[in-house]
Formats: structure tokens, C-alpha cells, sequence
RNA sequence: GGGGACGUAGCUCAAUUGGUAGAGUCCCGGACUGUCUAUCCGGUGGUUGCGGGUUCGAUCCCCGUCGUCCUCGCCA
């Protein structure tokens, strides 16, 4: 038997109205989102997530309750109310920016379901109250459009993601919150355990070894939506807590992986948020990515790649070219094509500046006119020297010439940034753009000046490229892995690997990477173990959910895509978390804090 | 751990060379029958984040501190 509803209950939402409901009566539920009032007229902007729909109070409609004018006059921001009323095409003329623009609900009943104290900003969709206060309330401030849709498109796009996945033979695994810490890679959040006083779980930075495992249980194919957390500094692209499309798959190689994940993600790009990814995506190594575009992950939105003139650099007359060359160095260019007149002086100085943040010690400059090349290096370029760098430079007049010469390291780094900026000055990175391609074959490692040690580029578990040559000892830079990232527009979206399914290979690296006999065991003694008992090869990837959404939606960071974010100091304002505990937790834990505010009391204070 | 920006009314911001704070909006009261961020009239509202210093006098200068954001390191 149905259920009877109360008479206050929705028929409808405030988006579902239109000219086609002429007539009929509805009761709609929401917020108040706007008022304006005429004295014997009201207009009454009603909120709920689907639209807003414009409630008129007339005192002369018929069959209006006594005193239901008076009181939409005197409700306000936020309230939430209940409506009944008639559907009628708007008298005033419709508003075209609405869905429900043309029709009105003329009223005839109010009731009140909740007052709400006056907000601490404006809920409007284009009001933009700083952000923490917009954080300490974040449950208004999820009530305005773009958050709302923000969430909306996200759900859409996961859930395509899993449909997607499903059909193509995947399973859903769960894998555990609590789990064991692991000294390599990023800090780790510690859970102390009660039972086992003095241990701790740490919160997953990854479900890696766990999926890796599943392989050895015969999964073939495993994905999960999982909740990652780092214990590290955050960025606007970066939260203590992330999530990930995490999958991995049983017999594969690269192609297979590359090519599952791409379907993946231009299905689910298409169906969360409707864009339509060019495909195929591009593939290039690592080294390739580096040389052209001066970041392992290049955004290919523009062209305005680094052009190297080392060989003619040697030979030239301006010191600081000549003499990084004779240091080992390089020399590379980018040409900004027509920008000659766009940079003044200062806002070449902004563009060293910005470079020497990278590392870089300075930026050499040249405009290009008809007579040739002019500006910081022009003395040493006049004549042919100066013809053929236009000519290398590929450079017209009214094109704008920036060098690095350093280490190749910082002359890429720094040219690389270098050319985001010219870029972003240009208008070059249009957000409604999307490029994706795949960089492979990272270095498998990479040389740590603090620790004076080598340490593992990408992950420790992926494969060599070149499986009969694993003297990691010889020349480690050399090698290359069986990694590969997923890049959009300049942004890491996903890493993966085709891993290292030989116990006897893993700890080889592990060797290699200085980890001791007792420390392996320790950590992945049975992940080893389990290796013996019979893995497969496989590969995987892990794909940042946070970043893709913000990405597909424009947003500048991930904060906005995240229901409830933390602060770059990893607090989150509205529950005040993280906060003190009482002394009795601790104590059960066998915990003491030498820290202040170590009780909920002083913390008030 | 380092660098930078910001912090003034509930909100968004302004305030000359250092001379004791102002606008819009919100809110409150009033008027108003076609608005759509209604309009018009009137009004309330301030420990200038906090603490100290310099000064006859500090929103302004200096030091410290707290918070938010951006960023390098860190982190995949």
C-alpha cells in the first residue's frame, strides 16, 4: 500500500515546470533564493538543485489562503518553504535564461519548512565570497550552481567510468583503509592501533601493492575508485586526501593498457561531462617529451617547442652560449611567433624572473625586425650569424626569441616554464581545449642530490624496458622503465606501469635502490612471497579523479570539485578538523602528545 | 622548511604625504500590481585579524603572531 504524502510534499521540482503545465496545480519545495517585492505583488525565486523557478503572489488570486501573501513578504535568503499554486504563462513577459523562464506558479498556499538565519554571503551563483569563508560554510556555498554541477558531472563521470570498466571485464575490489606504512615514497598518515599498543596502520597512499596482489589471485582485472592519502604539502592540485581511478590488468602489455584506458576515458569524458577527446592520443617517450616541449608533461594545446641550437651556440661570440656548451650544457630556444612588440623590456624581465625561479641563472633575448635580430644578445648575432639563427629558429620579423643555456636539466625545466607563461600571456591555453597524449619510457632512475643515493623515477615496482640488461649498476641513468604517464593540457592526469612480476627482478631493484634484506622483508616480504607462488605479468595505472574533473570543467584547482575540501594547511574549516582528542583517548592508545593543544579544552582557548 | 600576496561593516571593496573610516550590497523600517541581482525613501552596523613598537597622533611605518591563497622544496 502506498504510502499517503503530506500535502506539503513536492509534485514537482523547481525545474521541471514548463509552458506544457499550464494550469495545473503543484506544490514545489526549496530555498528562497531571491525576492522581490511589488507590495500587493511578489515574485519569489524558489531553488532546488534542479532550477529555479519565479513563485507570484497575487493578493486577488483565487483560492488563495488568507494571509499567504503577507507571509512570502516577509520570508527571506534561504528560507525553505513549500508552494502550492497554479502553472500560468508569465504575464511580464518570459525570461529566456531559465528552463522554467516562461511559466510562473501563481500562488495559493505557503508553508514554511525552515527559517534560516540570514547567511554569511550571498548564496548567488556568480557572488564569489572569499574562500575560506565560503569553506567555513561550505554547505551554502555547495548550494550555488557551479558547485552543484561540479558535483553533478563528477557522479556522471564516475559512474561511466565504472560502467565502462564493468563492461569491459573488470571487478571492483575493495582493498583496505588501514594498512601497513612503507618508508619509500610520500609521508604517510599514521592510525595507532589500541590492540597493539606502540604500532600503527598508515592510511593507503595508493592501493598499489594490493592491486599487484589481486593480479597474483587471479583477478585478471581490477579496478576500484579508492580514496588515496599523502601526508604532504598541499597546492591548489593537490589534497592530503585524493581520489583515483586505480586499475590494473592481468597478461598485457603497454598497448593493451594504453589503449583500455583510453576508451575509458573518452567514454567517460563524453558521458560526465560532453567533450569530445581527439583521439588516438598521442605517444611519446619521455626523452622526446623533454627535448620538445621541456616537461615530462608537455601540453600540446600550442605549439612553440624548444628548438635546439647547441652546435651553432659552440661556435658563437656571446660568452654565456659558448661557455655553457664548453661545460657540457646546451643551448635551446622557442620562438614566439609575433610577440616581438608585445614584450617591453620589463616584461621580458618578468619572463628571466619566472625562469630563474626554475633554476635557471638567466634568459637571453632577441626581437626579430627586418634588419635582423635585435635585443640582449643582438651585438654577437649581427651578419650571418645572426641569419642563421633566424634560419634554426625558424623566425620571421616581429617574432620574439628566448634562449636558455645551462645543464640540459635546467635549460628544460626553465624554457619549459618559460614557454607555459609566454603561452598563458598569449591566450594560447584555451580551457575549453583538450589534448591528451601519453609520455613512456621514464628513466627507471634518478640521481638524489640530498640523499646522495639513486632513487626509483616512477614507482618501484614498474619493469624495465630491457629485460635482459638489468646491471642497474652500470650507467642507472640509462635505463628506461615500462612507465607511462597520461597527460591533458599540461597536467598529469595518470601514472602506470607494466610491472616487474619476478620476485627475483623486484629485488634486484630493490637492491639497487639501497633498501636492505630486513627492510624489504619487512615492507614487502610478502609481496615477494606471493610473487613466488606464481604472478603473472601485468599493468596498471592510476588516474587522478580530482584533477580530470577540475580539468573538464575549467576549474583553476581541485578544491572546487571536491564537496568538502581541505586548506593548504590541511585543516578543514567548517568541522575544524584536524582537532584535539580527550586525554582519555590517548591514554587508552598509550599515546602522549608533547605538542600543545593537546587537549580539546586548551584547544578552545 | 623557504619565498610572495592578502586580511578594514555580515559580504565585496575604498580611504591622498601618518591627521582617528566611507561606498555598494546584505540586514531592519516604510512606499509600491509585472519584477526577474525590481525600484524609491529612511535607518542600524567598525577592537581596521591579534599582540607589541615608533609617533603628539597609526588602517597607513617597523617587529612578532594567527589565518587564507599562490608557489619553490616536498609529493606522482
Amino acid at each position: 500500500m502506498a504510502h499517503e504524502r503530506a500535502p506539503w510534499q513536492r509534485t514537482h521540482t523547481c525545474g521541471d515546470l514548463n509552458i506544457s503545465n499550464e494550469g495545473e496545480v503543484v506544490v514545489l519545495n526549496g530555498w528562497i533564493e531571491n525576492h522581490r517585492d511589488h507590495g500587493q505583488l511578489v515574485f519569489v525565486d524558489l531553488r532546488d538543485r534542479y532550477g529555479v523557478t519565479q513563485v507570484t503572489a497575487h493578493s486577488e488570486t483565487e483560492g488563495i489562503v488568507d494571509g499567504a501573501l503577507e507571509l512570502l513578504q516577509r520570508l527571506g535568503a534561504e528560507d525553505v518553504v513549500s508552494i502550492r499554486g497554479r502553472v500560468r504563462r508569465r504575464e511580464g513577459g518570459s525570461n529566456d535564461e531559465r528552463a522554467t523562464g516562461e511559466i510562473e506558479v501563481l500562488v495559493q498556499a505557503v508553508t514554511v519548512l525552515n527559517e534560516a538565519e540570514t547567511p554569511p554571503f550571498e548564496v548567488l551563483d556568480d557572488v564569489e565570497a572569499n574562500e575560506e569563508l565560503r569553506m567555513r560554510y561550505r554547505y551554502l556555498d555547495l548550494r550555488r550552481r557551479p558547485l552543484q554541477e561540479a558535483l553533478i558531472k563528477r557522479s556522471r563521470f564516475t559512474t561511466a567510468v565504472r560502467t565502462y570498466l564493468q563492461d569491459n571485464g573488470f571487478i571492483d575490489i575493495e582493498t583496505p583503509i588501514l594498512t601497513n606504512s612503507t618508508p619509500e615514497g610520500a609521508r604517510d598518515y599514521l592510525v595507532p592501533s589500541r590492540v597493539h599498543p606502540g604500532r600503527f596502520y598508515a592510511l593507503p597512499q595508493s592501493p598499489q601493492v594490493l592491486k599487484q596482489i589481486c593480479m597474483i589471485s587471479g583477478v585478471d582485472r581490477y579496478y576500484q575508485i579508492a580514496r588515496c592519502f599523502r601526508d604532504e604539502d598541499l597546492r591548489a592540485d593537490r589534497q592530503p586526501e585524493f581520489t583515483q581511478v586505480d586499475l590494473e590488468m592481468s597478461f598485457v602489455e603497454e598497448n593493451d593498457v594504453l589503449d583500455l584506458v583510453e576508451r575509458t576515458v573518452v567514454h567517460a569524458f563524453k558521458q560526465g561531462f560532453d567533450i569530445d577527446l581527439p583521439t588516438p592520443f598521442p605517444r611519446m617517450s619521455f626523452e622526446e617529451a623533454v627535448a620538445r616541449y621541456g616537461s615530462d608533461k608537455p601540453d600540446l594545446r600550442f605549439g612553440m617547442e624548444l628548438v635546439d641550437v647547441t652546435q651553432h651556440a659552440a661556435a658563437s661570440a656571446f660568452k654565456v652560449f659558448a661557455g655553457a656548451v664548453e661545460r657540457g650544457g646546451i643551448v635551446k630556444g622557442i620562438c614566439v611567433k609575433g610577440a616581438a612588440g608585445d614584450y617591453s623590456r620589463k616584461k621580458i624581465d618578468a619572463l628571466t624572473k619566472h625562469a630563474q625561479e626554475y633554476g635557471a641563472k638567466g634568459l637571453a633575448w632577441a626581437k626579430i625586425s627586418e634588419k635582423g635580430v635585435e635585443g640582449s644578445i643582438a651585438k654577437f648575432y649581427e651578419g650571418d650569424a645572426g641569419a642563421e639563427l633566424i634560419q634554426l629558429m625558424a623566425a620571421e620579423p616581429g617574432d620574439l626569441l628566448l634562449f636558455g643555456a645551462d645543464e640540459a636539466k635546467v635549460v628544460h625545466r626553465a624554457l619549459g616554464e618559460v614557454r607555459l607563461k609566454v603561452a598563458d600571456d598569449a591566450g594560447l591555453r584555451d580551457p575549453q581545449t583538450f589534448r591528451c597524449c601519453w609520455v613512456l619510457n621514464f628513466p627507471m632512475f634518478e640521481w638524489n642530490e640530498d640523499h646522495q643515493r639513486w632513487q626509483y623515477a616512477h614507482n618501484p615496482f614498474s619493469a624495465p624496458v630491457d629485460w635482459d640488461n638489468t646491471d642497474f649498476e652500470k650507467d642507472p641513468e640509462s635505463h628506461r622503465s615500462r612507465a607511462y604517464d597520461f597527460v591533458m593540457n599540461g597536467w598529469e592526469l595518470g601514472s602506470g606501469s607494466i610491472r616487474i612480476h619476478r620476485p627475483e627482478l623486484q629485488k634486484k631493484v630493490f637492491d639497487f635502490l639501497g633498501i636492505s634484506q630486513e627492510e624489504q622483508e619487512r615492507n614487502f616480504g610478502y609481496m615477494l612471497e606471493a610473487y613466488k607462488y606464481g604472478g603473472p605479468p601485468h599493468g596498471g595505472i592510476a588516474l587522478g579523479v580530482d584533477r580530470m574533473v577540475a580539468l573538464a570543467l575549467g576549474r583553476q584547482g581541485i578544491r572546487d570539485v571536491i564537496a568538502f575540501p581541505k586548506t593548504t594547511m590541511a585543516v578543514d574549516l567548517m568541522s575544524q578538523a584536524p582537532s584535539a582528542v580527550a586525554p582519555e583517548q590517548l591514554a587508552e592508545l598509550q599515546i602522549e602528545s608533547k605538542a600543545r593543544q593537546d587537549t580539546p579544552e586548551e584547544q578552545v582557548e
